[in-house]
DNA sequence: TGCCGATGAACAAACGATTGCGCTAGCCTA
DNA sequence: TAGGCTAGCGCAATCGTTTGTTCATCGGCA
């Protein structure tokens, strides 16, 4: 049983609060030095440690942040959790992980939980275009950040990459390739990154003169298990593509697995190229083409975000977009070089 | 500004109390048709929630337990972690996540936070055999329960696998294809897994009736890095193995990965079995032939039994073990099935 | 009519910390 | 010697709940 103010208040003749001004080293504290090095002896011979959830109820504050993600054994949410993580640590705070699994019930129920236990603020990376807890979350005066996918009109404090702009490099490239019947396995069109992407998609073939054929655009969704079943129903068509923009390394990976069961080679008869750059991208047979972005970073500007809210007790509106990257590996040309960046990512704040 | 017990009453005319019970539902009360639905309705309507800070302080429970690994970005400790919170969620508890990247002064200050915090109890899967962070644990009333890697005697509860028969089984594998000089990267004699896995592999030579050759054994680690650095090693022998058993599925695809790059064919030229079957494990190419264990099970396993160590109020000992079984894939053995499973993995408790 | 037992709800004391303010010495000054 | 200043602490309210106890009211019964 941890030691309390008022039992040292009695071990030292002096009254509780005295104690708390000591070990809170209090700046205005008039003292008597003998008074002062009796507690301070007393502190670090029982190892007082402070109760945080008095702490808590007394201060309003808690030093927990909360990190709302689909599922952290997605190698991207983990790479974003570990940069909330770096960012909060040094500053004293705490981070829950809620995984919802994309179930908007689960959001909800976790969201739910969070503001009854009052943590100074939340991370979602998990939200709709038409998010009803993300609405709730804005009436409410508890700092947010949404993460990599944005909400409705995006008036929300964000942090992510430029997904329009990735689309569209990521399908050019497919094109610069020579490829002109070019798959997109899209995420779904209620979710930000899902809609832009399609959207850069789309804008390639524009500024290619390329005609998109509908087609060719399948909404698969965000998992290993959606490329399976979105590249199936691609390679089924009467005229198949010769390459696919996946929305994301996970559904990449897994359109490229079925493909290469059925004995396409890739890149030779199936380009392909996903998005995020995550570190099995760069590890799976044949390397993954892909967009880079800084998932750490993402985790950790976030944090940061979150934190310059909570100390300066005044909300935010920025937004922070960097700008993707193209990592071309063997999945869309053979013999590419494994693993090479091609220049540094940029960011713009607003 | 979320609605609290006091202004609740103001507004229904009774006291805070009176509102708690019925929030509560308190069995034994005795209240007024009228004044309940009063209640009632107006609970509903404010959707009010108790703070979860004034009910810790008062319930001295907090709801919250941790959950504290070397690095989540690791796939097992993320699936680990996800076992504990499927299992946690559904009986009303969040879980906070700590990551050490293995140093024990990040442990430690990370087991003194949550300490402050009064989490409810605390699973750690980052322990070395003697560990003073663990040591206090003990000493505090806190239940814990140490996960994957056990420490000093073994008196703390447990859940795991049978790391001795495991390294035990994988050697014997490599010894039945016919090996005799087989290397194993192995981890820090400091660990539970690393002592026990060496142990195992030194049982399978001396079963086989085989000298076990001290130079075939390096001590590499945990990390990718440490199964590159570790292999280098293993090759630079005058006369090198030609099978090696990594402590590690991530050790293995880090030695995988050296020795393809030094022209090593797998597994004509170099054998190579990790441990842990993670989900990377299957993918990599070649497929690494590995120890299955139940990774999430480890995680929600370890969760109940923190939950009924806090629900009855007293301590347990109880150690549970997984048998870990081979999986064989094509790191080992040239064509073999993909991913295939030899059987359920069965249980030991104590 | 007077007493008693339910009934329905208020009272108040925690839980452990923080913090503005008040109080008591002692000393200095006029 | 009285009044004032200051150093050095203690007092007590507060954060929002929970929960054992007390209190008032009312109906029933003798």
């Amino acid at each position: 049983m941890p030691v309390t103010l008022k039992e040292l208040a009695a071990r030292a003749n002096v009254h509780a609060s005295t104690i708390s001004r000591v070990a809170n080293n209090d700046p205005g504290l008039r003292i008597a030095a003998a008074t002062r090095s009796r507690i301070e002896a007393l502190l670090r011979e029982t190892g007082y440690q402070p109760n945080g959830i008095a702490r808590g109820l007394k201060m309003r504050q808690t030093n927990v942040l909360a990190v709302v993600i689909p599922d952290v054994t997605n190698p991207f949410f983990a790479a974003l959790f570990r940069g909330v993580e770096d960012a909060a640590a040094p500053r004293g705070f705490n981070v829950l992980l809620c995984n919802t699994d994309g179930l908007p019930e689960r959001q909800r129920s976790h969201l739910q939980s969070l503001q009854a236990r009052r943590v100074d603020g939340v991370i979602i990376a998990s939200s709709f275009l038409k998010d009803p807890s993300v609405r709730e979350l804005r009436g409410q005066k508890r700092p947010y950040v949404l993460v990599n996918r944005f909400s409705d009109e995006g008036e929300d404090p964000f942090v992510g990459s430029d997904d329009l702009l990735g689309g569209q490099l990521a399908t050019a490239h497919l094109i610069d390739l020579g490829h002109t019947r070019i798959g997109h396995l899209a995420g779904k069109s209620t979710v930000s990154t899902g809609m832009l992407r399609r959207r850069g998609y789309l804008a390639a073939h524009g500024a290619a003169g390329l005609a998109a054929d509908p087609d060719l655009i399948v909404e698969a969704g965000y998992t290993e298990e959606n490329g399976e079943a979105g590249i199936r129903r691609l390679l089924a068509l009467p005229d198949p593509p010769t390459a696919v923009f996946a929305v994301t390394d996970m559904v990449a990976i897994g359109a490229a697995e079925v493909a290469r069961q059925r004995g396409f080679r890739i890149p030779e008869d199936l380009a392909i190229i996903g998005y995020n750059d995550i570190p099995l991208a760069s590890r799976v047979n044949p390397g993954l083409t892909t967009m880079h972005v800084p998932i750490h970073e993402f985790g950790s500007v976030a944090a940061r975000l979150l934190l310059d809210q909570i100390e300066s007790d005044e909300p935010t509106r920025r937004r922070v977009r960097f700008t993707p990257d193209l990592i071309v590996r063997e999945s869309t040309v053979a013999g590419a070089a494994r693993s090479q960046r091609t220049s540094r990512p940029r960011v713009s704040a607003e």
